[in-house]
DNA sequence: CCCCTGTTTG
């Protein structure tokens, strides 16, 4: 092209633009819906135009198409800009329209213009023709064809609708660029929408200022895309600032409505949905039949059925007829949210308004019947929709509801029916017997009876059918391998599991976490650490991680049988098989090697456990520090208290109490009182285990009146007391010699219906003798035989209680009494006759 | 999901 050639063309181009602004109703200046050239759009296309469109036509439809045609050939001087268009907008097929339009393009004399071009788009958009409406946009460039503003905007939202925003985007600054076009304020609006569609907000925000820039105002068609854009990336905020300006600016209508009811919809927000709806009928504007269903869809998905309910009438209201999806989504949520009466409501309804309720419908209904009478209800009103499919759906259902019902038995019959093939009869439900074919179970009538029967242990009976699925041809799946193979682990049935696990591999299904799991747990319970450490292996194969609570549950077995230190070599091991114990199972074995008094090898593994880079927790150093404050090392207790502190962690009311304990233990109750009020001042909570432990403490340091005091502070504080708590301050008084007080307490114990040990009565007993109150001692003692309690001869307290019988009957106040009751039986004659040494003579009680 | 705190030296 010769610069003149293009100065002629830019000349001829400021014309149209000019002619086409004093026209009174130019594309450019509104929606820009439809697009043809000027002089098309006057009248309608002169005689000579349809003839020969009507031959190209003809042309390109009969096959196949040749380029030599020589009807083709004759027709190329006819070819003018309004002949493309004409011909383009009257193929059926977008690609025989792609073809006249590639062919026109290479014809001598001919060139499109972007009305041509713009026709082009329009198929391809609407075809969603990606790939050669890219190829259009660069051509149009490369043609370096002129456009109007409007024109440019339609090519826009021909890209835009196929989510090609970038490329207009692109297209845009290039056509500028080249002096090709000068946009205006419609063609940013396109542009807008178009970006908005591909979702990039930046990018809208952007363009929006570039045109705010220019000068160029904007108006609704500006801002509804940029509140969409907004809706979309869930930029709640800036959506609602811009939808308040398009309020207040008067410019809200239908669309833009719609635009935020959807978002909220989307983004779960029903409340402010339904706020908006107010809103929008207090504008008078009625909502359509689209969003009425898009928002019934979101407020189900939210579990909002009232809402739902409210807008489903509100729809009715508005004069439309919900259609079976919709029937079908109120229904479906309805029975998940057990509205069930409301759900039959909308079916009754849906069956009057003469729709048929179909198999989706049906089902959902049957699989919510809770009692067979609804049931009846049901199979009443549709019992000629079903088929042999809807028979084993409805025979599931059955089998549910029995199996919920507890009557396991009747699921269990109903499935041996089914698989025998015999008529279905006696299940409760009589329509039944009237069906005459077979109904079949599937692999869910087997789920539902077997997963029953595992849940009530039955496992033998879940297992046969199971092979009664084999034999009838019903497929099993992962999740009944799984739960069986954990019905057998739980049972301790390890190789049986194991058989099972083959055989499910075998058949190609991959043992899930679970599956493994399960054995994984068996073999931990059994402490086979072989087998556990094996089966790890397998999880690293199958790309599984092993449960921390199996783990946990190894170290746990291991250390209750005093084996810590194995179970420290086992940690070891899981971490040569690439698998990091956690904090919780590291714990459970600090916890065991404490049991087992090697405090010092806890200490060890305590600071292994930060070198393997897992981090103890409170709980971790609540062990340690319980474990050296019983060993008497308070000190060393109190140094991880402080470093525990400094790493950030906040110490537990076990972690004081702990803590308390080590330093009455160690004879320090006054470090312990510290504790307790530096409890209050970082406002953790003292429970009644740090009272009982510091009353224990006080009275073991002969402070009785302190303890009393701490007693009466504790239950201001509506702490309650328990019996632990009782039996502490009753036997701390008695050591005080405050026997007295203890018996008051004894009997405030008695009212709140606690049952002291044998041990507090013997502490009082004891107490009594020792201040030579025979009487009141007598009393304790008639009172825990009376409860039928008397300590076992190799007991301790059998010694005591042997001494304290003996000055009974040797004191004239109560020797008598204490004579009736070895008379009666409730004491031991031997107790007397033997001295006091428990030397092995006694058998039993 | 799993790890921790108090009353009885037996």
């Amino acid at each position: 092209m010769t610069v003149s050639k293009i100065i002629r063309a830019q000349r001829k181009f400021y014309e149209s633009i000019k002619r086409i602004d004093n026209s009174s109703d130019s594309f450019s200046s509104k929606f820009g819906r439809r697009i043809c050239s000027k002089s098309e759009s006057s009248s309608s296309p002169s005689s000579d135009v349809v003839e020969v469109t009507d031959k190209f036509i003809s042309v390109f439809t009969k096959q196949p198409f040749s380029s030599d045609n020589p009807q083709l050939i004759n027709l190329v001087p006819k070819l003018t800009n309004k002949v493309v268009e004409s011909v383009l907008n009257n193929f059926r097929s977008w690609k025989v329209a792609h073809l006249f339009f590639t062919w026109s393009s290479n014809q001598h004399g001919y060139k499109h213009t972007i009305y041509t071009y713009n026709a082009m788009a329009s198929i391809l958009s609407r075809a969603r023709q990606i790939a050669p409406l890219r190829v259009l946009a660069h051509d149009v460039v490369d043609s370096r064809c002129f456009m109007s503003p409007g024109a440019l905007g339609f090519l826009i939202r021909c890209l835009g609708n196929v989510g090609l925003g970038q490329e207009a985007n692109m297209l845009f600054d290039q056509v500028k660029i080249e002096g090709l076009c000068v946009p205006n304020r419609y063609t940013y609006n396109c542009l807008l929408e178009a970006i908005c569609k591909s979702g990039s907000a930046d990018l809208v925000e952007m363009r929006l200022k570039e045109m705010c820039d220019h000068g160029w105002g904007y108006d609704k068609y500006t801002l509804t895309p940029v509140l969409q854009v907004y809706c979309n990336a869930g930029k709640f905020d800036k959506a609602l600032r811009v939808f308040n300006e398009i309020y207040d600016r008067g410019w809200v209508d239908e669309h833009v409505f719609y635009i935020l009811l959807v978002s909220f919809s989307k983004w779960g927000e029903v409340d402010k949905a339904c706020e908006l709806i107010k809103r929008i009928e207090d504008c008078n504007i009625r909502l359509n039949e689209k969003t009425f269903c898009v928002l019934i869809h979101g407020f189900v998905k939210e579990s909002r059925m009232d809402k739902a309910l409210q807008l489903f009438d509100k729809m009715k209201k508005s004069g439309f007829f919900p259609d079976v999806s919709i029937y079908d989504v109120m229904i479906g949520g309805l029975c998940v949210n057990k509205q069930f009466e409301a759900a039959f409501q909308l079916y009754y309804e849906m069956k009057e308004s003469g729709k048929k309720p179909d198999m989706g419908i049906l089902s959902k209904l049957i699989s919510s019947c809770s009692d067979e009478g609804e049931l009846t209800q049901l199979l009443k009103e549709s019992w000629e929709d079903m088929d042999a499919k809807s028979m084993t759906l409805l025979c599931n259902s059955i089998m549910s509801i029995h199996v919920n019902n507890g009557s396991i038995n009747k699921a269990y019959n109903l499935l041996q029916a089914m698989i025998r093939g015999e008529t279905i009869t006696d299940v409760g439900v009589g329509v039944l017997s009237s069906f005459k074919g077979k109904v079949s179970p599937n692999t869910t009538s087997f789920s539902i009876v077997i997963n029953k029967l595992l849940k009530d242990g039955k496992l033998d009976l879940a297992l046969s059918l199971f092979r009664d699925m084999n034999q009838i041809g019903c497929k099993q799946n992962v999740v009944l391998y799984n739960n069986l193979i954990d019905g057998l682990c739980n049972s301790n049935r390890l190789e049986e599991s194991y058989e099972l696990l083959r055989e499910m591999e075998e058949l190609g299904f991959e043992p899930t976490h679970f599956t493994l799991n399960s054995i994984f747990g068996c073999l931990c319970g059994r402490q086979d650490v072989v087998g556990a450490l094996n089966l790890v292996r397998k999880m690293r194969v199958h790309g599984h991680e092993p449960w921390i609570k199996n783990t946990t549950l190894l170290i746990k077995e291991l250390c209750k049988h005093g084996k810590a230190v194995e179970s420290c070599r086992f940690l070891s091991d899981m971490i040569q098989e690439g698998y990091l114990p956690d904090i919780v199972s590291y714990s459970a074995a600090v916890g065991g090697l404490i049991d087992i008094q090697k405090v010092d090898l806890a200490l060890e593994l305590f600071r292994d456990i930060c070198a393997h880079g897992c981090c103890p927790d409170v709980v971790a150093y609540n062990i340690i520090i319980n474990g050296l404050c019983k060993a008497q090392r308070v000190a060393e207790a109190r140094d991880l208290f402080n470093e525990m502190i400094m790493k950030g962690l906040v110490p537990s009311v076990a972690t004081y109490n702990s803590m308390i304990n080590g330093w009455c233990k160690s004879g320090d109750v006054n470090r312990g009182m510290l504790c307790l009020s530096q409890m209050y001042e970082k406002e953790r909570e003292a429970n009644v285990i740090t009272y009982t432990t510091l009353i224990d403490g006080l009275c073991g340091a002969g402070k009785p009146d302190d303890a009393l005091m701490l007693w009466n502070e504790m239950e201001g504080k509506g702490c309650a007391p328990n019996r632990i708590a009782f039996m502490a301050l009753i036997q701390g008084l008695c050591k005080c010699g405050r026997a007295k007080q203890a018996l008051v307490h004894l009997r405030l114990m008695k009212e709140r219906e606690m049952k002291p040990d044998i041990f507090v009565y013997v502490a009082l007993i004891n107490a009594f003798c020792y201040e030579l109150n025979s009487p009141l001692a007598f009393e304790i003692l008639k009172e825990m035989v009376d409860e039928g309690n008397f300590p076992h001869p190799l007991d301790k307290n059998y010694s005591v209680i042997q001494d304290a019988i003996l000055k009974l009957s040797e004191d004239s106040q109560t020797s008598s009494h204490v004579k009736n009751l070895i008379v009666e039986g409730s004491i031991p004659a031997i107790i007397l006759s033997d001295s006091g040494s428990q030397s092995g003579s006694i058998s039993s009680e």
